[in-house]
DNA sequence: CCCTGATTCGC
DNA sequence: GCGAATCAGG
C-alpha cells in the first residue's frame, strides 16, 4: 500500500484525534505502526500533546549490528568508538554506610576501629564516607562472620523478592543479544 | 510481557 | 520517501 492523499488525510485526522500509531495502522490497513510513525515524522506532525513524557534522549549512535545483505554477505559496520557516558553505580560502601544503624564502637584509646586497628574478630561494617578522615569500622566483636550480630542482621537480609526468571531472561537477552 | 513514540539508515 | 529494526521508556 502507498500513501495516497486519502490515506494521508485519514492518518492526519486520527493522529490529531489522539489515536496511537498502532491503532491508526490497524485502521488504515496494509501498514505497520512503524510505517505510520515514519509517515507522521515525515509530515512533520510528530509533536502531539505530550501528556507525560518530556523524555530527552541523546541521539543513538549507528547500529553496530551485522546486516544480512541481499547477496548473502554479512557486513559488520565499525561501530563508533565514542565512550558512552555511563554513570557508575554507587559504591557498596556508600549504600551500606547510609543504612548503618550503629555508631562505631569506641576503642580503649577513645578512637574508632580503622583499617589499621581492625582485627579479624572485629565487625567490619563500614561507618561513614571512606573519603572522610573519620571513616571507621564498627569494631564490635564478630563471631562467626565478618560482622557483629547487629550488623549481620542488616547485611544478611532475608532474600528479597526475586525477579521472575522471565524478566531475568529478558535482561540477559537484552545485553547478550 | 504488553504497549508507546523516536530515530537511524538501507533501500 | 519509505519503513524495519532498534532504541528508550510506561
Amino acid at each position: 500500500m502507498s500513501w495516497t492523499d486519502e490515506r494521508v488525510n485519514v492518518l492526519k485526522k486520527l493522529w490529531a484525534e489522539g489515536h496511537s500509531a498502532s491503532q491508526i495502522a490497524k485502521q488504515l490497513g496494509g501498514v505497520t505502526r512503524n510505517a505510520v510513525i515514519g509517515k507522521v515524522h515525515r509530515l512533520g506532525l510528530s509533536g502531539r500533546a505530550t501528556p507525560s513524557r518530556p523524555v530527552k534522549r541523546p541521539p543513538r549512535l549507528a547500529r553496530p549490528k551485522p546486516r544480512l545483505m541481499p547477496d548473502g554477505t554479512v557486513t559488520t559496520p565499525t561501530p563508533a568508538v565514542t565512550a558512552p557516558p555511563v554513570e557508575e553505580a554507587k559504591p557498596a560502601v556508600e549504600r551500606t554506610a547510609m543504612t548503618a544503624p550503629l555508631p562505631p564502637m569506641r576503642l580503649a584509646d577513645g578512637g574508632a576501629a580503622t583499617i589499621l586497628t581492625l582485627r579479624d574478630s572485629m565487625c567490619k561494617w563500614p561507618i561513614g564516607d571512606p573519603a572522610d578522615p573519620k571513616f571507621a569500622f564498627c569494631g564490635r566483636k564478630s563471631d562467626c562472620g565478618p560482622y557483629c550480630t547487629e550488623h549481620a542482621k542488616v547485611a544478611f537480609q532475608p532474600a528479597r523478592k526475586r525477579d521472575t526468571k522471565k524478566s531475568q531472561y529478558d535482561y540477559v537477552r537484552r545485553i547478550a543479544g
